[in-house]
DNA sequence: AAACATCAAC
């Protein structure tokens, strides 16, 4: 073949041909692009020609994830200077997309450094993107002002962008005042606020921002159903919920995928597995996220061989592959349910057959399942063992497990290390003070209460909160302040009466769990979640179910008699706790007395 | 030729 004349008059059609060629195959696969490339380098084209460069980085960088990122930056290299900003931000995004903030960044510097371009209103929103992934809201305070200082502050996107940012570093209040300060407030806008208090802790506050946005007449979508419903779902605020759900309906939004799998997360967090498992049987479109949403859902509630039986139907359906919190769920439902060996098999399927790397959360249910099959050193060797630091999740997994299964030298261990990762942690305090209470190690404990003075450590108080209608109603320790107190202790000591029948002793040693409560002179000081059930059984209907979420973990004592009073007054009783769902029964529950 | 916002976890 002979050699093209190199003069750009010639090669123009060529250069045409070759962006057409792009234009027609380029979305479809990296094969083809590569197709193209080699066909203008057969065609004597020079991938320094700006026209083809521009193109061809453009398609690699819009390529289903992930884009050839290091391929579109090579072919960037080569591009004759000066560089049209479009090819800027077209990697800039790309990066952005894929995670890789560092890179962003530096090519941003390189832009601004080369001198012959100026960033344009797409550069920035590019950017933002980049570093929000960061959550560094130094960096993020930083490229705020650079973005003012360019005079794009005044772009919808970019406020946009920025908003998103201080949210996603929980910095609320700052992502508020962008929001509060925007002259013009899109659906975007409203949803990025909503979402920024959703997510952080702020239901309540969220949901009033609907309110607002409601009241504006500004209809809500997929995205706003979501943060609200995710808000609920935190907090287990099932009534509150359902009014979500129905503006779900309302805005006709009942076949949106994702609203519909944060619905199915809603009732399995709620405890309401059975209404869960329908809404996911008449989901028309079911992606892995609903399926994982199921599982983690019914390993958490404690139905870990129903979780397992899904993950296999999962398995044989097609076009669908378990993630990597899939297979959490997966071993937390083994863990809850003793399949040590079992657990074991699933982690080893998940390198060797779907080839997801174990993170430091699977190594912790790993962790998990060991120390609560009662394997306590066993689990302490495989941290050891573990090829990567141990978070402080790790630690305190192995001192759950041994304050139950009563190993006091190895709880030492993982205390010492807990304090080192993480102090000031009421929690920790709390379950070794526990430990040494139930083996009547009174000094320890008494220690313990002294660390916790001299180190400043506020216990988070106890509460639990519990629906009747449409109201929530929340239960301190010792709580007297409801209207209907008097008849809620009534039922209180009617109840340890009817239980003490059934062979109920209080257990002592757990009256330590609160350590503030020990302060407190009243011999009989009910823990928030007793009173709240006392409260259900004298506010609703006989025998029907009742719902409770506690910030934190349930007692033993507590336990017991719940399990009872469940068998004696013969209702279903569902407890949230911090980490996991009690479904007791007929005197027993679905956690198999480890807590 | 391109832009901002969603879900599931030890």
């Amino acid at each position: 073949m002979p050699p093209f004349p190199e003069t750009s008059v010639l090669l123009l059609p060529m250069v045409e041909k070759c962006v057409n060629l792009l234009q027609t195959y380029g979305f479809s696969s990296l094969k083809k692009l590569k197709q193209v490339h080699a066909f203008s380098i057969r065609h004597g084209l020079s991938i320094s020609n700006a026209e083809l460069g521009k193109h061809l980085v453009f398609y690699l960088v819009s390529l289903p994830s992930p884009p050839p990122m290091s391929y579109a930056h090579k072919i960037f290299t080569k591009i004759e200077k000066p560089i049209n900003v479009f090819v800027y931000n077209t990697l800039i995004r790309g990066y952005a997309e894929t995670g890789d903030s560092v890179s962003a960044l530096s090519l941003y510097r390189e832009m601004r450094v080369s001198g012959f371009v100026e960033p344009d209103t797409h550069t920035y929103p590019f950017l933002l993107k980049a570093v929000t992934k960061m959550a560094d809201s130094r960096l993020g305070e930083t490229i705020h002002s650079i973005v003012i200082r360019s005079g794009f502050g005044s772009l919808i996107f970019a406020q946009n962008s920025l908003l998103h940012l201080y949210a996603n570093c929980g910095d609320v209040s700052s992502a508020y005042k962008v929001f509060d300060k925007m002259p013009v407030k899109d659906l975007v806008a409203w949803n990025s606020v909503i979402n920024g208090f959703a997510e952080n802790g702020k239901p309540n506050e969220a949901l009033s921002l609907y309110t607002e946005m409601d009241s504006k007449g500004i209809k809500p979508d997929g995205f706003t159903i979501v943060s609200l419903l995710s808000a609920c779902a935190k907090i287990g605020a099932l009534a509150l919920g359902k009014r979500v759900h129905v503006y779900m309906i309302k805005a006709g939004l009942t076949r949106n995928v994702h609203t519909k799998n944060v619905l199915l997360d809603l009732y399995a967090r709620c405890g309401r597995v059975e209404e869960a498992k329908t809404l996911f049987g008449e989901m028309v479109e079911k992606n892995s996220v609903s399926w994982t949403s199921l599982i983690v859902g019914l390993a958490v509630n404690g139905f870990g061989k129903e979780a397992i039986e899904i993950f296999k139907e999962m398995e044989s359906e097609k076009g669908l592959s378990p993630c990597e919190i899939t297979f959490v769920g997966i071993l937390y439902a083994c863990s809850h349910c003793g399949m040590v060996k079992e657990g074991f098999e699933y982690f080893k399927r998940m390198r060797d057959e779907y080839e997801i790397e174990p993170r430091i959360e699977h190594f912790g249910c790993m962790v998990d399942l060991l120390a609560r099959a009662g394997q306590v050193k066993e689990a302490y060797e495989y941290i050891m063992r573990m090829p990567m630091q141990p978070n402080v999740v790790v630690w305190r997994t192995l001192l759950g497990a041994c304050t139950v299964h009563g190993d006091s030298d190895l709880a030492e261990v993982a205390r010492v290390q807990i304090l080192q990762l993480e102090p000031n942690h009421s929690g920790d305090y709390v379950l070794l003070s526990n430990m040494y209470a139930s083996e009547q190690r009174w000094s320890d404990v008494q220690k313990i209460r002294r660390q916790m003075l001299r180190d400043g450590v506020r216990k988070v108080p106890g509460h639990s909160l519990v629906e009747v209608g449409n109201r929530v109603h929340e239960f301190l320790i010792g709580d007297k302040s409801h209207p209907q107190s008097d008849e809620i202790y009534a039922k209180l000591r009617e109840m340890t009466e009817r239980l003490r029948l059934e062979g109920y002793v209080p257990r002592i040693s757990n009256v330590y769990v609160d350590v503030e409560e020990e302060e407190k002179e009243d011999a009989l000081v009910y823990h928030s979640e007793k009173i709240a059930v006392a409260f259900m059984l004298v506010s609703t209907p006989e025998r029907s179910p009742i719902r409770v979420v506690k910030n934190l973990r349930v007692c033993a004592d507590c336990h017991l008699a719940i399990k009872l009073v469940s068998k004696v007054y013969d209702r279903e009783i569902v407890v949230r706790d911090r980490s996991r769902f009690h479904h007791f029964k007929d005197g027993s529950c679905s956690c198999q007395d480890y807590w």
